[in-house]
RNA sequence: CGGGGUGUAGCGCAGCCCGGUUAGCGCGCUUCGUUCGGGACGAAGAGGUCGGGGGUUCGAAUCCCCCCACCCCGACCA
């Protein structure tokens, strides 16, 4: 592709609305321009990655035994209606006002229309259908560039199978498929293995890659592996150990005291020998929720452990229900339900609210002086705490999610009557699994870890190009026609090329636009050089340079292609 | 949807607080000349509903009201 001849507007500048590196480079570096908040076009640069990204994941889909299908963003509204997900989606589901359609934000339901009544025997499954399409979701904020936008490219596979084991099978292979085509696109990803969520199932993963741009918060630990969203994440902490005798419990005039900081500093203690209190209001009945010292409650933990719903109680029922306001709160005559921190089970000694304003309790038993208390663990754990499956720690940290895979079990097929039957003539339904990559994510990702300081650096798996020819005076003719018959040459050989044939660039504008474009191979062509029958080469990734014969080039551009 | 911020030439910004000729600057763009291996130099140009609407005023980019768009934080996220 000749430079001179194509759209490639590179930006000198960082666009005032990028913000995230993977954002502010593909904009940079002429892949994407936005056309409304969340909705981006590919340029050329952008879709020949994209291109290759999509090509990757259909290789190993197809290896799996997935078939291509290629379904209508356009939807009957009433296909949806019959699973109850308009309502499910709410305002995520876009609408269209002049004709009862919707735009599809997945297919799972498209899918089930075509495997019902056609898919009705046992002999008929498994199936593995996939395609890799737009999607179309209302997001309320779209944000990081392609990262959550309203309009994005999406894998989607669905299996179809007769038995719990098939599903189980089909389910390894989608998960096999997806460390293959992360492993393909260079990603540094780990998997969490998240709850069912309200699609409902029974087993999924998320494919997750570590990043400030990303969306969710999860715990992971290098070395074994252990990967959990903070919301269920669990670490290896100490617990308060129990102090052979237990004081009597005395009461501390401590004025202006709120926080558990400023009562350690003000009693001189340690943070460990103090028991914070929190009031939630669940299902309308207040709970006294104790943490050791400045742990944080974890509100998911807390929800799934008590059901229903939970909300802090506010400051005027604090006064209320305990008689003192936040920062004099404690369990000594808290009449109500407790729930304590694991961590701090039976333990005896401890510093916590007087339920009076302006006082503290000291020598608290927890054993002694506390009755019915429930112990749990719901603690939100932090970087630097130990992993509880081995020996090193966690880091806490924010992540994107790459892909999901999900046994779905019989939701849709039953929902929408996706009956097949079986060996004994008995009916059954279709136990499904649903699967998904997002294609712009695996870009943003890719570069978010690929890049330095002059842009980015591209693989030669992902790359739009091979070779970034780069001839530094057009106005010469001796480097023009070299130019030219390298360009020719390596065309015909298949190396993709793109070729900087522009007149009126100067040379650094030229070798800037080659390092944020980000090809994994420069090749040079300069005027001293080239009288010594030379070119220069240039590893984007290394910066390392090197003089190869004019002649050698196109077998010296293979040798590297191949090897790296 | 709540909180904060921004909107002035293709891009990045100044001007606004304290209203006053033809609204500036850098980059980019056009033409000419010089230069030609890391975003060159000189000269001459083109390019603007100052986000939109309404109001105050002799006079509004500037003050007031309403709306819109975009960004960030939060909520939400099948």
């Amino acid at each position: 592709m000749r430079i001179s001849k194509s759209f490639v507007p590179t930006l000198k500048e960082v666009p005032n609305d990028a913000v995230v590196t993977s954002h502010i480079l593909m904009l940079r570096a002429a892949m994407i321009r936005m056309v409304s908040a969340g909705i981006y076009s590919f340029l050329p640069l952008g879709y020949k990655a994209a291109k290759k990204i999509c090509e990757i994941i259909r290789q190993e889909m197809d290896a799996i035994g997935g078939q291509e299908f290629h379904l209508p963003a356009l939807n009957p509204k009433e296909i949806w209606e019959e699973t109850n997900r308009v309502e499910a989606f709410g305002d995520t589901l876009f609408h269209i006002k002049n004709r009862e359609y919707v735009l599809a934000p997945t297919h799972e339901e498209i899918m089930t229309f075509h495997a019902r009544n056609v898919l009705n025997s046992y002999k008929d499954m498994p199936q593995i259908w996939y395609q890799i399409q737009t999607k179309f979701r209302n997001e309320a904020r779209p944000r990081s560039g392609v990262i959550r936008s309203r309009q994005f490219l999406m894998k989607d596979s669905y299996s179809f199978d007769t038995s719990w084991e098939g599903l189980d099978h089909s389910y390894e292979l989608h998960d096999k498929a997806y460390r293959a085509i992360f492993d393909r696109c260079k990603l540094k990803y780990f998997v969490v293995g998240a709850s069912s969520g309200a699609m409902g199932g029974t087993g999924s993963e998320e494919f997750m890659v570590k990043s400030d741009a990303g969306e969710d918060t999860v715990a992971h630990c290098e070395s074994c592996g252990y990967a959990a969203n903070v919301e269920v994440a669990e670490s290896r902490v100490n617990s308060k150990i129990r102090d052979e005798k237990s004081k009597d419990v005395y009461e501390i005039h401590t004025p202006n005291v709120k926080s558990i900081d400023e009562l350690c500093e003000f009693l001189n203690i340690d943070e460990s020998e103090c028991a914070k209190s929190r009031v939630y209001i669940h299902n309308g009945e207040a709970v006294l929720v104790l943490m050791q010292g400045n742990d944080e409650v974890n509100e998911s933990k807390l929800t799934k452990a008590l059901g229903g719903n939970i909300r802090p109680a506010h400051p005027e029922e604090l006064m209320e229900i305990t008689g003192a306001d936040a920062g004099s709160i404690g369990p000594i005559g808290y009449k109500g339900r407790i729930i304590a921190d694991n961590r701090i089970k039976d333990a005896n000694n401890l510093y916590s609210g007087a339920n009076k304003n302006d006082y503290h309790l000291g020598g608290i038993d927890l054993f002694r002086d506390v009755n019915n208390v429930e112990y749990l663990d719901l603690r939100t754990v932090l970087s630097g705490e130990g992993c509880p499956r081995c020996e090193n720690n966690l880091q806490v940290f924010s992540a994107i999610e790459l892909g999901h895979i999900f046994k779905l079990g019989t939701k849709y097929s039953e929902a929408m009557g996706a009956m097949f039957l079986d060996e004994n003539g008995k009916e059954n339904p279709i136990i499904m699994g649903s699967y998904g990559i997002g294609v712009e994510r695996i870009m943003a990702c890719f570069i978010e870890q690929h890049n330095d300081e002059n842009g980015i650096i591209w693989d030669k798996v992902l790359a739009p190009f091979d070779v970034h020819l780069i001839a530094l005076n057009m106005k010469k003719q001796q480097i023009t026609e070299a130019a030219e018959e390298v360009y020719n040459k390596l065309i015909n050989q298949g190396v993709d090329t793109i070729y900087d044939d522009r007149v009126d660039a100067q040379a650094g504008v030229k070798f800037k636009d080659a390092d944020l474009l980000g090809m994994p191979l420069q090749i040079i062509i300069g005027e001293k050089k080239l009288k010594e029958d030379l070119l220069e080469v240039k590893i984007r990734k290394t910066g390392k340079r090197f003089d190869v014969p004019v002649d050698e080039i196109h077998n010296k551009v293979k040798e590297i292609l191949t090897n790296d």
